[in-house]
DNA sequence: TGACTTGCTGTAATCGGAGA
DNA sequence: TCTCCGATTACAGCAAGTCA
């Protein structure tokens, strides 16, 4: 499943101070699951229940949360007086007997998700699936967005206005703050510091007028296998070319993709790419289609049939039959030769592809029959 | 004097184990 | 897979003490 998020920067300045902490996970979870040029998203209640913490909870309590986050809507400041409010969601239903989700956005709040050509923020929903508080989300998001900056101050008066809270001074520190700064900073890929700023008493102790959060992304130390690989990648002189591998990108790409999918990624590539290009989308298109599983197909299933065993050698054997995967293991087992030799040959030359099966497969059957 | 800190308590949400 | 229910946790409010 998509595990990326991406929005306006305006809506991490929204106020979500009604929301529960599962109405949060749940909202944004929807958000990393859209595509452009959709009207209705339907999604398998699974899933989503599991992520947001209610895998041992009924259906029945899952619908009620979704008919909750159905109702929302989410204030944004335009200034310090003028506020636009938003209807989210104009269909959000889970419908029991299918057991899934239903999800038609609100026609003003569509542009917030899907105008992301600037002034957006990105991350990883992993990063805020474990989270305990609601404000470290907030906070989180607010962070992504203002991480441009390197960081970002508000008044308490906005600080309180943020979070719909009507707090007297105390407890902010205990209650909002440190456990925020602690989730965010064990958690997530950014650091956040905050300080105070004060303004002088004619009498009694100063008065705290507003925090500064300094926000800081951690180092990632890239282990020898991503670096062996971004070197061997470099090497192809597309990709070199490109200029779209580097520190910071290998960073975004392990956002998305696991150590050892980055690493037989970047292998694949290296051997795909074979023409010019310039940007990063195109590259993670090449990494992911290394990920697809090879995974024997009917029409496949139909190809081998009947170009490794055409129905006189059927009829005039009587050996079992194998799979394509079958013969590709027995294969890689007893030949020299590596499974992204194979895939190559599968693309660039169908015939000669089945043909070698063919071989393959005959010395299956003799090793059977001895 | 009054803002801030600390500690206590109540309420609602969430968790997790047992059993159907 | 689901429900039930007691235990736990997060959030919020209050009051007494501390500090400049």
């Amino acid at each position: 499943m998509k595990t990326i998020v991406k929005h306006q920067n305006k809506l991490a300045y929204a106020k979500f101070d009604h929301f529960h902490l599962r109405e949060l996970k749940l909202f944004f979870k929807l958000l990393s699951l859209l595509e452009e040029n959709k009207n209705i998203y339907t999604y398998t209640a699974k899933d989503i229940k599991n992520f947001i913490g209610m895998k041992d909870q009924t259906y029945e309590k899952f619908e009620i949360l979704i008919r909750s986050l159905q109702k929302k809507n989410i204030e944004i400041f335009t200034n310090s007086q003028d506020s636009d409010v938003y209807s989210i969601f104009s269909i959000l239903k889970f419908k029991r007997g299918e057991k899934i989700i239903e999800v038609k956005y609100g026609e003003d709040f569509l542009p917030l998700i899907l105008d992301v050509d600037k002034n957006y923020c990105r991350y990883n929903l992993k990063y805020i699936e474990n989270m305990k508080s609601k404000y470290s989300i907030l906070f989180y998001i607010r962070s992504k967005a203002e991480y441009f900056k390197g960081k970002f101050t508000l008044t308490k008066e906005d600080f309180l206005k943020f979070l719909g809270k009507n707090y007297s001074s105390n407890n902010i520190d205990k209650k909002i703050i440190f456990p925020m700064i602690e989730e965010i900073n064990s958690l997530t890929d950014l650091n956040l510091k905050v300080s105070k700023t004060y303004e002088g008493q004619k009498r009694g102790r100063t008065k705290v007028s507003g925090y500064t959060f300094q926000i800081s992304k951690k180092k990632i130390t890239l282990s020898e296998a991503i670096k062996k690989s971004v070197k061997l990648a470099k090497k192809n002189i597309f990709i070199s070319k490109s200029k779209v591998l580097n520190d910071e990108t290998v960073e975004r790409l392990l956002e998305e993709f696991s150590e050892k999918k980055l690493v037989d990624g970047l292998l694949y590539a290296y051997k795909e790419i074979n023409k010019d290009f310039s940007t990063l989308k195109y590259l993670k298109t090449v990494i992911s289609r290394a990920m697809e599983p090879i995974e024997v197909k009917k029409e496949e299933k139909e190809n081998i049939n009947k170009d490794i065993n055409t129905p006189e050698e059927k009829q005039q054997t009587n050996y079992p039959q194998y799979s394509e995967k079958e013969i590709l293991i027995y294969t890689l087992k007893h030949e020299n030769l590596s499974l992204d030799f194979f895939e190559t040959m599968k693309r660039k030359n169908k015939v000669m592809y089945y043909n070698t099966l063919k071989v393959q497969l005959k010395k299956m059957q003799k090793s059977q029959s001895e």
